[in-house]
DNA sequence: CTGAAAGCGCTAACAT
DNA sequence: ATGTTAGCGCTTTCAG
């Protein structure tokens, strides 16, 4: 196990100075052909690969990005960072990825580490923005892109993009009562969540208000974006008289309890019940019967996010700050017209 | 936005060198109780952050792990990161993430990237070692575990840590055949798959052996790990006479699709069709009836990954070199007693 | 067009 | 117990 070739080792064997190798390695200053190819060719002969950390230190530049979600193991954080794996590898970055579990505290020391690391920016992901993170955000001294989230309270405004939650929730809405359906029940989270929780709820509401449609109390059930809840919460709603010809939830797990809640009291999906999602998770598309969903690409607000913060490495400035993405509603099999 | 303090102002500030400095902040060499308190408020003061990359350089060493998957946004890879970013992290290490989509040419490329980026080692996830694979890991340089994989061709062996397939397998088998069953059909991946294809079939194949029943070739598809396909394969299946009434599937996805299969030809699981799968996914537990199936713990086997890995930086030899973990068999709705 | 030399921020001998 | 100093491997003026 010899030590790694070095630029010297490289200069010395291509009969020039270390300057000479790291222009044709970096292209930039006049090399003569001659002298670029001799450089080469000692490149290849030693498997040369420059130090990235050696380079990192002068340049004052890692070409890392930290990227912090709540768990990579759930599938909406995934397909976010894949984007941003994507868009960040195209551009020679490099993703440092951290899982905070959603603990403020394990957030405010990866930033920390982040900035040790020398990150050269920071994507986070899908929590609620809190004056203790704000100020890590401030202290790491980066730029800070949001992908999936937004500032909602007070404190400076940063660089966001993510799925019109509201406009999206309309669309199901619509959706389900352009079907026919009178009596629609939501399944949707705490609104305390100005991110999700609150716009998909106002959206279903405003949606519904719109085609003089009312939506009673007990139609609306809060069940925290948990599977569990959701599918207990549909149990209830089931036993509703008048019950309700349809579901709309403001997830798709949510919305996938609910499916199991009707097939174990003996109802079909969607001639008995219709259940529209929200999210688009790859588990949509392969349930029986497939999920009619609201998509947010998930890929591309990760590539976004990716592409905003390379754009604020450069000098730019992101320009709407929040990148609202439009949602799309997906039509598959568990929703159609209401039981006659 | 000022300059980020060094260890040159902390020692300014406190009154001392930088040695000293440094020796309060990595614990080593003595320093008297009085400095290294002036140091600490110093650094507290300054809100100095020792700069990573400089140690990194002088340390030669990272504190880094690449990580390559072929994709992230696969749940079953998802699961192994998290289990690996858990471990690296409660060791100081930090995860750097790269996706292959299961190319050669972008496998290689990255772990060239690995190397310049000095990553401490590497983990390759779930994909087939060729001979370009191990000749990439020994111009890295530096250790690999395997996760989810092991070297199976000619070449030098590597640290490796996965579950047992041909046990997981025969214990599928063995839950169907002490239900009753004497009807099962095979729902496996490609033979050529030295990893979890041939050995999950043989699995089936010997444990059914054991106990005296046969597999007639008819009752055996290869699927390719697919969902649709392991649809059509079941809808096939499912016309032949005499019927199967249990399905082994080498993967859950193929089991779902079996489900899907059997639920749009009227037939229920159980009573009417007995399907197990392999894996564990999350969504396993979520369809309905839930799906029995073999666990792969794959939290665990990226934080041992990580530990083996950790294990070899730090000199010792992972023994034995493959960590075997012993497959379970989880029992849920899926699985029941054949029809009358 | 090329080389010499001064760092980037830190650690680790080696002195004192 | 503390300070001085020589690098780690690379980029980048500044000379030539």
């Amino acid at each position: 196990m010899q030590r790694e070739p070095t630029i010297h080792d490289v200069a010395r064997r291509a009969g020039v100075s270390v300057a000479t190798v790291s222009r044709v390695l970096n292209g930039r200053g006049p090399v003569a052909e001659a002298t670029r190819a001799r450089v080469l060719a000692a490149v290849a002969e030693l498997g040369y690969r420059p130090n990235a950390v050696a380079r990192s230190l002068v340049r004052r530049r890692s070409c890392t990005v930290g990227v912090l979600v709540p768990d990579i193991a759930n599938p909406f954080a995934a397909e976010l960072v894949r984007g941003m794996e994507a868009e960040a590898a195209a551009h020679g970055y490099h993703i440092v990825l951290a899982c905070s579990d959603l603990s403020i505290a394990q957030e405010v020391r990866y930033i920390g580490l982040f900035r040790e690391r020398q990150v050269d920016g920071l994507i986070y992901t899908s929590g609620t923005v809190t004056p203790e993170l704000q100020q890590a955000f401030a202290e790491l001294g980066r730029p800070v892109v949001l992908a999936a989230t937004t500032v909602t309270g007070p404190g400076p405004a940063l660089p966001a993009v993510l799925v019109d939650s509201y406009a999206g929730a309309r669309l199901a809405m619509e959706h389900v009562l352009s079907l026919g359906h009178r009596r629609v029940a939501c399944l949707i989270g705490s609104l305390q969540d100005p991110i999700a929780g609150l716009p998909r709820w106002q959206g279903y509401r405003d949606a519904a208000a719109a085609r003089g449609v009312e939506i009673p109390p007990e139609y609306v059930v809060d069940a925290g974006f948990r599977l569990e809840a959701a599918y207990e919460a549909t149990v209830r709603l089931l036993r509703l008289r008048p019950r309700p010809t349809a579901v709309v939830a403001a997830s798709d797990l949510m919305a996938i309890g609910a499916m199991g809640a009707a097939a174990d009291r003996g109802l079909r999906v969607p001639e008995d019940l219709t259940v529209v999602g929200f999210d688009n998770i790859r588990l949509a598309a392969v349930v029986r019967p497939a999920l009619t969903t609201v998509a947010q690409p998930m890929h591309e607000i990760g590539a976004r996010a990716v592409s905003r913060l390379l754009q604020v490495l450069a000098g730019e400035q992101p320009e709407p700050l929040v990148d609202w993405i439009a949602p799309r509603l997906i039509v598959r099999g568990s929703s159609g017209p209401p039981p006659a």
